[in-house]
Parts: structure tokens; C-alpha cells; sequence
DNA sequence: CTCAATACTTAGAACGCATGAC
DNA sequence: GTCATGCGTTCTAAGTATTGAG
């Protein structure tokens, strides 16, 4: 079956000959672009290595611990992990058993044997005096002074110059993460079985360095060496170091805006495979229609994480079946937690043929069972590279969320002349909105979410009661007019005719402005803007209706997409 | 090939600062 | 000037992809 889609897929069409041939020359461009051979990702690498948190600073004298209502002087050690217990007082996480119960098994492993003899009960330990300090440093950052403030951004942009940029291939690049994670409680996403656990300080002697070896090595801090130094050029990282928690690998890359980044495989390249697939993806799909019969195997575990799932992982608890559900036949019910323990929820109506198979997926299997038993990524990813060269998942979404702009563009905005930008912005976002719906990009609401929608509501209420208010003088001021019939009166009749106008204009506009929040709500507008959707497609919308493109993509985003603001015409069509 | 380790991308939340309304 | 609010930045967890050992 492979081997036949691939013929039928180069016969198809003119089209896809064109784009084979214009993705050979992005490669040969990218190739003379990079210079270097495969996997060499540079040439000469100098830094001056992460940055590392301060040391902890004991608590003054007149902060006190109490367990069982007695004051008891801390150990360092101890007091620490104390602290990072008490900074979280106010969330809602110290109040969760999973929690509670491993951060007191990992603060017990900080204790010394005396503290650890007598601190047995975490419901026994008053952290109120600490949290209070913690509270007050807080409030007192809040309230520096001018002067004190300027002082500390000043102190931080040093720290940024020194640590913040590397010299990579002869060119100064900002770094994306230069400073060490410093030690606290592991706070994991949804309900995850290591909430709580002390994540540890990294000393230098934890963190390897890469670098070139003829560059300038970096100093470890005084009195300290590192784990190893070393001279791959094979990868981009510049440090790393193991965490405690999950036992991964943490890295210290570049920003997104350096050219390691922006011409690596994962930018440009990305979206050239994907508009190659909206030539074929009709092909793709007919054929997956026709072989609905898959066939493969593989499982997996790994150390305990929240319990989330991808499309290969589903379990058969995660769909429901129903032959009928409302107007509709055959209709899937997904229900499952995704990545950041993200719900997703979705009825889906499917073909017979589907809905049939999926019923025989499920025959004989128990909750707890994986859907596809035979299926995962690798497999699927090999499946689809087979259809078309390098098309994985990721293409899919990639392609799915691009399209879904571009035709959303096309269909709610009107031409450049007939709307003001503000408008032309709305339908951008709404553009945007429909992606992320798409993806499933959620947020949780803001905290201030319900309070902010009132204050909007408040204001649109009285403008409303203006709105009424001007009305009546307009009315009354017509009366006047219709009765004296002087140009004094019927000059107020038109100026309180553009004083309902503007008044209307206004609420309206506070009107678009809240629908636009309340649509907004749950969603992350962020995650496909900034890594699906082709930057091209949105600064040719840009040109076309005469939008700067400052107003869509920020700072950062057009550092990120400054070769797609260069190259890209106005017609450019994804 | 499989499995685990490693490398790199994607992700939402927290933070903190600039801005604009009043 | 003050204050809320929205926005960009930072942070780091949580995915996927790739590599490498056996």
C-alpha cells in the first residue's frame, strides 16, 4: 500500500511535481544557508556558563517555626525546604494530600536526626511567621522606590550581559535560558503524583558544560568544578544538567530568535513540508478511508506522571460510542486529559465503517486497556512518512491550523477599505481564535476574569443610561425646534444628533470589546501564533488590508518571524 | 528491531511592567 | 498621580523526535 500511494500521489498532479521541486530548492538553499555538514550545528561555541541562583539566606532571628506550639530553631537544611513550604501557603496545591504527603517525606530527608525525631505530623507545624515574612518581603518589593527599583533592574541587566549571550559561528546570540533553576517544590500540571517533592538545588559539580574547545571555558563559581566539560558540536545546548523529580535532562539553549533556531529544521522547513500536503492531503485522505484496517503493536510505561494521553495512547475509557445521539448517527464522545493535563472534549459523528471498528477496538478489553493496543507514535509517524515524504502528526497540525487561518482571514475580513483597523484586528483575532479552537489551546480563566468582565459590563451599563439620556435631549431638543423652529435649536438638534452617534459608536465598540474577551475566555491565543501558524500567511494578510504588521506580532514575534516579514508578497497563498 | 536516553519543541501559568483611563 | 489592566517576558513542565545501545 505504500508503494502504491506514492504513485498515485506523483501522478496526481502538476502541482505536486512544482512543490516537490520548489522543496528541493528550500533544501539546497537551507544547505548553502547552514554551510556545515550533517549534524554539525556550529562551528565555534564560547560562553560563560548558566547562571546559579543565590544561596539560601537563613531566617532572622525574630522568625520563628513552631511545631506543636513550640518554637524550634531550624537547621539550615531544613529551614530552607520550610521556606519554599511556606511561600505557597496562599495556593491551593498545600492544601492537596498527594502534596502535603511528599513534600513532608522529602523536608523529613532534609532534617537532622534530631528534627526529624521530633517533627512527625505535618498538621503540627505553624509556618504562619514565615509565610508572613515571605509576604512582607513581597509588599516591600512592591513598594521601593523609584530609585531602588531602577537600582535592581540595573543589578539584573548586568547579570543579563554577562550570562545572557554566547558567541556562536561569530555572532553574539541571546540565550534563551541562561539561569539554573533554582530549588523549590515541584509543582506538576493536573493531578500529578509527584506534586510536592523538594526539586534540589543544582550545584555546579550537577551541570556539564559544551562549548567549543578552542573557545574560552567557562569559570565555575569559586571553590566549585563542574561535572564534566565537554565538545559536542553535534547538538545546540550549552549546559545541562539531571533534575531530582523525573530524572530529565534540563537544558541551556538559545533564544528563539537565534539563527540556530529560526533555520533550524523545526521553523521554515516546518511549513514548507505542510503547504506540501495541501496537495495531497485529499489523496492521504481518500486512501485512509480505504484502508481502515491497521495493524500493528507496542506498549509502554514510564515513571508515574499525571495521567494524561495523545491520540495512540487513548484508552477505551476515553470514547464513548453512540450509534445514535441526537439528530445524529454514529457519533464518537471523546473525553480524555491531554498534555498539560488539558481536557479535551469533543463529539465526533464518523463514517460506519470507523464507528464499526473502533466498537471491535474495545471487544474484550477492560478499562485500563490502550484503544490501539497496536499503534504508537513511531509507528503512525512511519505510516505517514510512507504517504508523503516527512509528514508526521505534527505536519497534520501544522498544515490544519495554517489552512484554518489563511480561509478564516478570507472569510471574515472585508476588503482594506471597509473597516477601520480596530475592526480588521477583531477578525484577525477571531482568525486566530478559531485555530486555537482547533488545536484545543485552553487556558484556565483569568484570576481576575469575572471582576475585569464586570467592570466592562459597569461601564457599558452607563454608558447605556448616557446613550438613553441623550436620546431624551435629542427628542426634547426637536420638540423645540419643531415648536420655535430657530437655527439656534436646530443647531443643538445636531449636535445632539452626533452626541447619540458617538455615544452608540462607543457602546458598540465596548460591546465588540467584551464579546471579544468573554470568546476569549479559555483560550491561548499564543501557542499556534507562535509555533503553527505560518508567519507568511499573516504578514500577507498585513499587506493586503494595509495593517502594520507591529499590530499582530510583537517585539519578540518579529525577531522570531523577521525572514517571513522580509520575503513575504501580499500574494502569498499558504 | 526495541527500548531507553537524549535532544529539542510546545505549553500554560506566573510575574512584572508599561500604559492608558480616570 | 493613581490604579487597574492588558501585555510581553520568564519560567519550567510536558510533550514529541531522534539517537544509540543491545
Amino acid at each position: 500500500a505504500p508503494g502504491r500511494d506514492f504513485t498515485i500521489q506523483r501522478l496526481t498532479s502538476v502541482s505536486q511535481l512544482m512543490s516537490f521541486f520548489f522543496i528541493i530548492m528550500v533544501l539546497l538553499a537551507r544547505w548553502e544557508e547552514e554551510k556545515y555538514e550533517d549534524g554539525v550545528k556550529w562551528k565555534f561555541l564560547e560562553h560563560n556558563g548558566p547562571y546559579f541562583p543565590p544561596e539560601y539566606q537563613p531566617l532572622p532571628d525574630d522568625v520563628h517555626f513552631y511545631y506543636n506550639g513550640k518554637e524550634v530553631k531550624l537547621s539550615p537544611a531544613a529551614e530552607e525546604v520550610a521556606v519554599f513550604f511556606a511561600q505557597m501557603l496562599d495556593h491551593e496545591y498545600t492544601t492537596k494530600k498527594v502534596f502535603r504527603d511528599n513534600f513532608f517525606k522529602d523536608w523529613r530527608e532534609e532534617m537532622t536526626h534530631e528534627e526529624r525525631l521530633l517533627i512527625k505530623d505535618l498538621g503540627k507545624c505553624d509556618f504562619g511567621e514565615l509565610h508572613a515574612m515571605h509576604k512582607a518581603k513581597v509588599e516591600a518589593r512592591k513598594n521601593m522606590t523609584k530609585e531602588e527599583k531602577q537600582a535592581l533592574k540595573e543589578a539584573n541587566q548586568k547579570i543579563v550581559d554577562e550570562y545572557g549571550y554566547c558567541l556562536l559561528d561569530h555572532h553574539r546570540e541571546r540565550i534563551g535560558n541562561f539561569k539554573i533553576e533554582p530549588p523549590g517544590l515541584f509543582r506538576g500540571r493536573g493531578e500529578h503524583p509527584k506534586q510536592g517533592m523538594l526539586k534540589k538545588r543544582i550545584q555546579p559539580e550537577d551541570v556539564i558544560i559544551n562549548c567549543s574547545k578552542e573557545s574560552r571555558i567557562p569559570e565555575p563559581p569559586a571553590g566549585h568544578r563542574w561535572k564534566e566539560v565537554r565538545h559536542d558540536n553535534s547538538v545546540t545546548w550549552l549546559a545541562s544538567w539531571t533534575e531530582n523529580i523525573q530524572g530529565a535532562i534540563k537544558y541551556i539553549m538559545l533564544n528563539a530568535n537565534s539563527k540556530l533556531k529560526v533555520s533550524g529544521p523545526a521553523s521554515r522547513w516546518q511549513y514548507e513540508v505542510a503547504r506540501k500536503l495541501k496537495s495531497c492531503v485529499d489523496d492521504i485522505r481518500n486512501q485512509y478511508m480505504k484502508d481502515l484496517h491497521s495493524r500493528e503493536m507496542e506498549k509502554r510505561q514510564k515513571t508515574p506522571t499525571a495521567d494524561t494521553v495523545g491520540c495512540c495512547s487513548l484508552r477505551i475509557e476515553h470514547i464513548t460510542l453512540h450509534k445514535q445521539l441526537d439528530d445524529k448517527e454514529f457519533v464518537v464522545e471523546f473525553d480524555f486529559l491531554g498534555k498539560d493535563s488539558i481536557r479535551y472534549y469533543n463529539k465526533v459523528p464518523v463514517i460506519k465503517k470507523v464507528f464499526k471498528n473502533l466498537k471491535l477496538f474495545m471487544e474484550n478489553k477492560e478499562t485500563g486497556d490502550e484503544l490501539f493496543d497496536r499503534l504508537n507514535t513511531g509507528r503512525l509517524n512511519k505510516h505517514l512518512s510512507s504517504l508523503m515524504p516527512g509528514l508526521t502528526a505534527k505536519v497534520f497540525r501544522t498544515y490544519n491550523a495554517s489552512i484554518t487561518l489563511q480561509q478564516q482571514l478570507r472569510e471574515l475580513t472585508n476588503s482594506k477599505l471597509d473597516s477601520a483597523t480596530a475592526e480588521k484586528l477583531l477578525s484577525y483575532n477571531r482568525a486566530n481564535r478559531a485555530v486555537a479552537v482547533l488545536c484545543n489551546h485552553q487556558r484556565a480563566p483569568p484570576k481576575t476574569f469575572e471582576q475585569s468582565m464586570a467592570n466592562l459590563q459597569a461601564k457599558i451599563d452607563a454608558r447605556k443610561d448616557q446613550l438613553s439620556a441623550a436620546k431624551e435631549e435629542l427628542k426634547e431638543a426637536k420638540k423645540e425646534a419643531k415648536s420655535k423652529g430657530e437655527a439656534d435649536a436646530k443647531l443643538l438638534v445636531e449636535r445632539k444628533q452626533a452626541a447619540v452617534a458617538r455615544c452608540k459608536e462607543q457602546l458598540l465598540k465596548m460591546e465588540v470589546q467584551a464579546t471579544d474577551r468573554e470568546e476569549n475566555k479559555q483560550i491561548a491565543l499564543g501557542t499556534s501564533k507562535l509555533n503553527y501558524l505560518d508567519p507568511r500567511i499573516s504578514v500577507a494578510w498585513c499587506k493586503n488590508m494595509e495593517v502594520p504588521v507591529e499590530k499582530i506580532y510583537n517585539k519578540t514575534q518579529r525577531d522570531k518571524f523577521a525572514w517571513a516579514i522580509d520575503m513575504t508578497e501580499a500574494d502569498f497563498e499558504f
